[in-house]
DNA sequence: TAGATTGTTAATCGATTAACAATC
DNA sequence: TAGATTGTTAATCGATTAACAATC
């Protein structure tokens, strides 16, 4: 087992496997076979079991898979057996919406501050956090542990702010800034650009239309 | 040039070439060449060109790429030289958010309606869109020539809702409902899944941490 | 012309799929 | 034991990188 080189290409698949086979929990489902799984999520059953496999056997020959199990061990792996502490940095629309989205805190990430350079702000409440001036950052990161940041603020100020958030002690940011953060090896960012995805849609709406 | 055979992970790309040809246009920077860009980017020179050659041939050998002439031919396959409508389906925190963000009427995706099946919101005004129950959808979406809508409505109604849509003639669907959307062929979805993230972020964190 | 840099072919690398022996 | 299904090796496919001839 070397975390490492596992490509993440498998990690990015990981999360929807849980999905699926936390719905099968739901539904009461013991087990699952790969080809059972393969027609459920439209993959290969050959990519579930290399999937699975880069990480121990999790199976049984003749039987499949436990779906409980299964749900447990990828669960662990994803890290979701630890809590993570995360800041919203920027609480405009979009940070504010997060703050309200409750369903991170189910899987163990918990959102303790908020944090705006906007005075207007200040004071305000969502969910019992309140937001603070952002030269607070650095104080309550060291006394609250947080490793995780969400970054919600216009990309002008991204870079900037990021650098700081590395330099305060952070593992890794979440970035909804449309720019790309300049960050230190080891530092983990996943960035999501919504207006990227909005181009991909355009760019297969007219390719698509081209077809006709 | 066949549109259909250009691989997803070509245009993936396409969006953060655009991102930084526009900073460069702003910057007053005429050409560039694949390596100045390499540089910049961090990705191969090979890659640039052989994703840019993809399309046709938009540089010229000795000299490099003209920045606006390419800004403008990855901005035309991109699609964003046509206007998209789009509608706004769930007009919680984050589909208020979205609502209000400005960037996306910069790149032609003007957003026309905004959907809820809560009472509470019918007929908030968001940027002078007001929210709207979701039984007029059908009607709005024929009279508004839509072609884009974004899912911001929780997972157990987001599948039926999508059906609908499909039903009604939609083209593409933003999807931020953590659940898969089951679409006939044609049909573009970009899934947005944000625990997704966060849980590659945790993944990569302890992976990280193991290392030590 | 000489230098620079593309467009494009060929080589490499990695990821996905197929196949099957191991084994429950 | 026979049937089922995994774990794993081998084959294929596609994407990335390297190399270089074409050409501005």
């Amino acid at each position: 087992m070397e975390p490492r080189e596992i490509s993440q290409a498998v990690i990015g698949r990981l999360p929807r496997y849980l999905r699926y086979l936390g719905d099968l929990k739901d539904e009461g489902i013991e087990r699952i076979s790969s080809q059972e799984l393969s027609k459920l999520m439209k993959v290969t059953a050959s990519q579930i079991r290399q999937d699975f496999n880069n990480f121990g056997g999790f199976g049984q020959q003749g039987y499949g898979y436990n779906v409980e199990h299964l749900y447990e061990e990828i669960s662990n792996i994803l890290g979701l057996d630890q809590k993570h502490q995360l800041i919203i940095i920027g609480a405009g629309n979009l940070g504010q919406a997060l703050a309200n989205y409750m369903n991170f805190e189910r899987r163990g990430f918990i959102i303790k501050g908020l944090f705006d350079n906007n005075p207007a702000l200040h004071g305000k409440t969502i969910r019992g956090i309140s937001v603070q001036p952002m030269d607070q950052m650095e104080e309550f990161m060291k006394t609250n542990n947080i490793d995780i940041a969400v970054l919600t603020i216009p990309k002008t100020s991204a870079v900037e702010i990021a650098e700081k958030l590395v330099q305060y002690g952070i593992k890794a940011i979440l970035n909804f800034a449309h720019v790309d953060l300049n960050v230190p090896a080891g530092i983990q960012v996943e960035n999501v650009h919504l207006s990227d995805s909005l181009m991909k849609l355009s760019y297969n709406l007219s390719c698509y239309n081209k077809e006709q």
